[in-house]
DNA sequence: GTCTATAATAAGATAGAC
DNA sequence: GTCTATCTTATTATAGAC
């Protein structure tokens, strides 16, 4: 890993925000360079290009989020757990992101190169894929009948499509809810209990 | 309502397309023309500047696709009616307009103007507010004791996030599943079927 | 390494002929 | 209404002094 010096990590660190809030067509150099304390030239003599700088970014910030949210889900057998796990590690994730999911649908779809190359050696290299366990679990799950049985990817698509809604129609919710903050803690433990419930009760057997 | 030439149509066709793809800020004024079968010039003379041609389209395609939402949903009082509609209905509209999920999350966070004036229109002004029907049918529901006392705000946002999700997320689950077609009729009926299920055995009273 | 000044390019907007 | 050619502006990128 390279040490980075104290210019280059100011660079990456108003990078980053203006990227993540602007995307890579409306993120202006200029604004990058104020909010580094820096001007353009340097910036350009950094990193070279515009171009280049948000390759930077984009990995970066792509690789750690998908990494802590992979580890911040638990390696415990039990379902119950793994679920209670699994929704309190995301929605933490999350909050601690709260632009990243509007970033990543965004972005993703303008240009996939980078990101398939991130996901594949994020999910898919690693000897024991935290994707696969997580089927595993859930299959043992139907296997054993503590859950009646269910197509296991709908389930995750509907589990993780409740933690990240909020995030993604965040200007909706608080337009239409104006005492709801989606960003407050309240909203996230009553977030964590209501996703719980449901999916809990909506799996296992009667 | 005006009429509209065949220019202005196929301009507005156009611009729609390279928009809802690109964005405010990574459409080319070139690629509509070119999609259009005209020049700059044209445009111009038509729509005055990219911001307005933006705010037309802009304005056009949210109108509509919250009006289509909300017609999709089915006006009757019987709980699990309600939801096998307002879950068909949804998906029905998304799987229509697979780049709207995408495009109002991300424009939207960039500026939320013109977006609050048409919700509040849509949402709040007409005389029977069709999200005020939502709450109410759950709302008597829990009442009845059909179903279980439940956080209804939640509750809403899990329905729309199961919907939501795989048009978002398109690009992440057809990497790591690439059997999954997401605009597939298919993928369609079976995530209608999961997520109802799921909602279903999740709310009602055991 | 960092700056100011400036070049190069890209993209939106307009003038004027037809 | 529609085009070609051109202007203007915004933004990225570089040269050269310190």
């Amino acid at each position: 890993m390279e040490k980075l010096t104290d210019t280059e990590q100011r660079i990456l660190q108003a990078a980053t925000e203006v990227f993540l809030e602007k995307g890579k067509e409306g993120a202006r150099m200029q604004e990058i360079a104020r909010k580094a304390g820096i001007n353009k030239a340097l910036l350009h003599y950094y990193f070279r290009s515009k171009e280049q700088l948000y390759q930077r970014v984009f990995n970066y910030e792509v690789r750690s989020f998908f990494a802590a949210l992979l580890q911040s889900v638990p390696q415990t057998r039990d379902l119950a757990q793994f679920l209670k796990g699994f929704i309190d590690g995301y929605l933490d994730q999350l909050a601690a992101r709260p632009r990243m999911v509007r970033f990543i649908s965004w972005e993703i779809s303008q240009d996939m190169t980078a990101f398939k190359t991130i996901l594949k050696e994020i999910l898919l290299e690693t000897s024991d894929s935290p994707l696969h366990h997580w089927i595993t679990i859930l299959e043992e799950a139907i296997e054993k009948e503590i859950i009646r049985p269910l197509n296991i990817h709908h389930f995750l698509f509907n589990l993780l499509g409740m933690c990240v809604y909020p995030f993604l129609a965040q200007p909706v919710i608080e337009t239409l809810f104006p005492t709801i903050r989606v960003n407050s803690s309240e909203f996230l433990q009553e977030r964590k209990k209501e996703i719980f419930e449901l999916v809990w009760r909506g799996i296992t057997k009667t």
